[in-house]
DNA sequence: CTGAAAGCGCTAACAA
DNA sequence: TTGTTAGCGCTTTCAG
């Protein structure tokens, strides 16, 4: 963010059109020798001048390569919104918001809205970084994924009128618009299924419960389960990754007393957990996901699926409702997540089979 | 690109700072009883500043929730760069692309530079509209994975000045600097290795080769093959997605002189491929793709992979070295891909085993 | 160590 | 239908 010391060195502030570089509204008007606002009602389509001079100007547009400067458009303009609004995604390798983006994207364009976009890469500082980046750019809006914990630090761009909405990840205690999954609910609906399917040992398997959305699935998981008047066969927090999630199930499925179902929290788990239950004494071990994959689909996993693109749309379309003005309080949209059954927990178990239509 | 009609309309600008709005730097030195240059100073580190007036400033800083309008800096500065390369992605729903920007995010993010990400969906007039956004940014270079057959509309912008590299896909006819993965060598070496593995009768699924790199991946199979003195078994080049993938390859493997391997040419096709030979009556039919996946690794699929973190890493420090001020003509960088056995090529067929590492 | 004035490229307001 | 003047928020230049 700072930058080097301000050196006050000289610079030689050009004269004139300069020999090199981008040509200005004011080259393109002493080429077609008019004046400068002419060009910029040209360029605005403004419908009340000559068709000499509108050909005339156009004609220069082209041939100089004159584009406008946005940065000068943005500090003189202050009423009309920029057209750009930022998105901050937490990852964007993880498919879930590479589709949550391309809605957003649709909304935007749709209104003729830029969207850009950035990475925090789950690191809370880097996050912090980046939305000062898009304020300091003078975004017209800010959709959020956050990676971090605390949001008292947006407070004052809050009240100086940035809009924001957070998506997939609640803000904590800040009060903006957000869009998130019904997490808690969609872990239930996996449990709910699991039992009526006749299992009664069902363990876990995801990771620390840090995250919200893991804490809230892990949540959903044991009331569901209390609600039958049952315990966890077992949970195991310690699933950071794959490979991680590939022991902890393998180790589940070794003791005497196995569970006959797995719950997996999230969608990268799925290929080491399917893999440990082929590999185990009972491949017909039950297992059902939250978040659909592509692996999951190949491999006939049952999901819990949220909707990513939905999810977009629902804080996109929030966003251009407070660009257009609604000042009413913060909501908060929640959406309810989908079962679909593909046979891993329906006692056939996990393997190759039938790719999702 | 195109605004609403110039309405010349009254808008009634604000006199001194605004009752609501984001606070400026004027704001700031009025409050700290400075002038506006020194809070320049103090926001950009100037070492010779007395402590008493830092902290004064700092502290209004603070209070007001200021943050330098990057517009205005942009404007301004001219000599220094503004610290933002843009990325134009085709796909940022396809995990290679998201690979590679974060390699690029990562070496931007250690040169102080933000990265700004858009992305065309595979649409030319999309992407045009957006370089056309970067540009009007300002941005200080661009890295394009272009969806476009045509790149003549970007000499203007090279002309003046505009810094880009293109990435995963050459540019045609613009002198710029590009980065590609070898496809051709790497289709060789899949046939390569299918014919040390003994086979003779290998089939080509992909999709039709107007995108350039999948001509390259056909040319390359077809040489490699011509090479050994041989024939496609069969070429097809309709299978767009996973699943025409799958009636193309189940189609081919119920002919009465089926082939004995498959060659894919991309990694979305990976399930569909997989799935129809695991359904046929030669399950042990070899399959060699072109760029690796989570799929192909739970799945034991040997493929020839390239690294798209090292594609984003070349491509960003080369549009680094130019910005650096190398004018040097342009470079085309040609990265190797590398063949990774998994057991499908290698006479195991496929399955669900060992998630690689 | 600090400040006043000019101007980046563009648009708003007012004139002609 | 077109032009002139002022000024957005900041940095540069030059002066204290």
């Amino acid at each position: 963010m700072t930058r080097a010391p301000d050196a006050e060195r000289p610079a030689g502030g050009r004269r004139g059109p300069a020999p090199t570089g981008r040509p200005t509204m004011r080259d393109v008007a002493s080429a077609a020798s008019v004046s400068v606002k002419t060009v910029s009602r040209v360029v605005h389509n403004y419908p009340f001048i000559s068709d000499d001079v509108r050909g005339r100007v156009q004609a220069e547009i082209r041939r100089l390569g004159f584009r406008p400067n946005s940065n000068a458009v943005g500090l003189r303009r202050t009423d009309r919104p920029a057209g750009g609004i930022g998105v901050l995604a937490a990852d964007l390798a993880d498919p879930f918001y590479a589709g949550m983006l391309s809605a957003i994207e649709q909304v935007a364009t749709a209104r003729s809205f830029t969207t850009l976009v950035a990475s925090s890469d789950e690191d809370p500082a880097r996050e912090r970084g980046l939305l000062g980046t898009f304020v300091e750019r003078r975004l017209d809006g800010l959709i959020v994924v956050s990676a971090d914990r605390r949001h008292d630090h947006l407070r004052p761009e809050l009240d100086v009128g940035t809009r924001m909405v957070f998506a997939d990840r609640p803000p904590q205690r800040l009060p903006v618009d957000c869009v998130l999954a019904a997490h808690a609910e969609g872990a239930g609906q996996a449990v709910t299924h699991l039992l009526g399917q006749g299992h009664r040992a069902i363990a876990y398997v995801g990771h620390s419960p840090v995250i919200h959305t893991a804490r809230e699935r892990l949540r959903g998981f044991q009331a569901a389960l209390a609600e039958a008047g049952l315990e966890p066969h077992a949970v195991r927090t310690d699933a950071v990754d794959a490979a991680a999630a590939h022991r902890a199930a393998a180790e589940l499925l070794a003791t005497p007393d196995a569970p006959t179902a797995l719950f997996a929290d999230n969608p990268r788990l799925v290929g080491g957990v399917a893999r440990a239950i082929a590999e185990s004494a009972a491949p017909r071990t039950a297992l059902v996901v939250f978040d659909d994959s592509e692996l999951a689909q190949v491999l006939g996993v049952t999901v819990v699926a949220q909707d990513p693109r939905e999810l977009g749309r629902r804080a996109a379309e929030l966003l251009f409702t407070r660009l257009d003005g609604d000042r009413s309080r913060p909501r908060r949209v929640v959406l309810p997540t989908t079962l679909v059954p593909r046979g891993s927990g329906e006692g056939f178990g996990v393997a190759l089979r039938s790719a999702g239509r």
